[in-house]
DNA sequence: GTATCTATCTCGACC
DNA sequence: GGTCGAGGTAGATAC
């Protein structure tokens, strides 16, 4: 919770047991008012409509809304959300009659006795424009927290890391290696390193964290032509691929097309 | 929530606020025990170590524990989780005693009146072998959730839809062409679309449900190189990439490669 | 298991 | 704003 103002109590978290819609809507538009992280579990289904589109028929889900305009609904299956919405979007709360769901008649459920057919959240972005609907029958919990958080992540054992570890002894990639620029710009994009071997040939470094496919090696070559047509039409430019290991295919395409693999991890491990 | 047994109970959520550590364990267990999908709000650490490695000091966060082993740590910012576990990981959850933690000697929060220290959740995964080990100081809310989920995300507007699209009319592309094949394997891989055009050529087609960059070209190219070696040295093969757009590199790059771009989206819309 | 590719990818950096 | 590439990418599918 960066949201780390003056103002800022001491963290808390505040939570309703089957409320009643109504209740519930209050509760949740009160949570987004406060920037509070606001979680809602119950029966509901789910309408996306934007660059692509989907529906969700009823079932128990998590849905979480983030102060930031982020929107998360979870089955309790999967590391992904079944359905989402990025930082920035609108959220909005606000309990239905119209909307009558069929197969769901007979409201046997609790938060039904105030009148209200379902509670709504709805989320939306623009840029594109996309519309996330999520339709609450029946709503089990609402909590909303508070607190605190001023630390980031550190995370090690990225391409940079890889990066820093070429740099600092680049004979790890081969003997006389000399490095001569990074993230240099060529028509087909950056190039990850740029250096000279040792009989001053133009070396074209391409890191991977990771075990590569295809991919990757087609990214070398782009390098390698653009960087041939910049400098002269005869001009010996060597690409090399740095990764932990390649696949079977990637090995065949470094072969076809002239290029070279030096086997690195990110890290000394 | 698929696990809908037979022995399933009607939904339902059970909550602890401020619960000492060691309450907050036994409801955690339990939950894990009972197949429910968990979550923990409180002040933590957050620890990484697998493929890569990651420290996040101690802060406010909203844990999440689902049934089929997924592991899932929010921040109130972004809609991707700052450190996560993938499902089939073994949740554990411990009081541990030993691990006092700098800068929260004096324990002035909720749960520390039972003499434990920290309330450590810890999930792990096997191949590759990775841990992820959140340590609470302070819990304020532990809930356990329990539902039915039958249903599965109805999506559209996918490549699939933007296949099933040109299939059914294949003028789309250009009037006189005749799909032969989808999925067709090549050296390089699976072709999209494998046909023939009005004059009897061989065409590839590649397709993208959004704005396509240079990785896109290169993989259009592979397979149009790759089928130009199978088929006959001398073949006429096309390659026409298929999306909404190509950015200003891209489409330099198809031009470069003799390749083709027709635009289309993956509905009518 | 490994390999390949899609994704409402998300995220950050850079122009 | 668009473009580009990384990611502990995740997830699905074919081998």
């Amino acid at each position: 919770m960066t949201s780390g103002t003056p103002t800022q109590q001491s963290p808390h978290a505040v939570t309703l047991e089957r409320p009643a819609l109504e209740d519930a809507r209050e509760a949740i538009a009160d949570g987004i008012e406060r920037e509070a992280l606001v979680t809602v579990f119950g029966r509901c289904t789910v309408d996306y409509e934007g660059r692509a589109s989907s529906v969700l028929e009823a079932g128990d889900r998590h849905v979480m809304l983030k102060p930031d305009g982020a929107a998360l609904v979870h089955t309790d299956e999967g590391q992904q959300p079944v359905n989402w919405q990025p930082p920035g979007c609108e959220h909005d709360v606000y309990c239905d009659r119209a909307g009558a769901v069929d197969g769901d008649e007979d409201n046997d459920g609790a938060g039904d006795d105030d009148g209200t057919d379902a509670l709504v959240l709805e989320s939306l972005r623009s840029n594109p424009d996309e519309r996330l609907l999520v339709r609450f029958q029946r709503v089990l919990q609402v909590s909303t927290f508070s607190g605190t958080d001023e630390n980031e992540l550190a995370l090690s054992g990225t391409e940079e890391d890889l990066r820093q570890r070429l740099l600092e002894e680049p004979a790890l990639l081969e003997p006389g290696f000399t490095p001569l620029a990074t993230e240099r710009a060529t028509p087909a994009g950056a190039v990850d390193i740029y250096g000279e071997d040792s009989a001053g040939r133009t070396v074209v470094v391409e890191l991977k964290r990771r075990r590569v496919g295809p991919d990757a090696v087609s990214q070398l070559r782009r390098y390698v032509d653009a960087l041939t047509r910049d400098l002269h039409a005869d001009a010996d430019v060597r690409g090399i691929l740095v990764a932990p290991s390649v696949t079977d295919r990637a090995e065949r395409l470094l072969g076809e097309h002239g290029l070279e693999f030096v086997s690195l991890e990110p890290t000394d491990g």
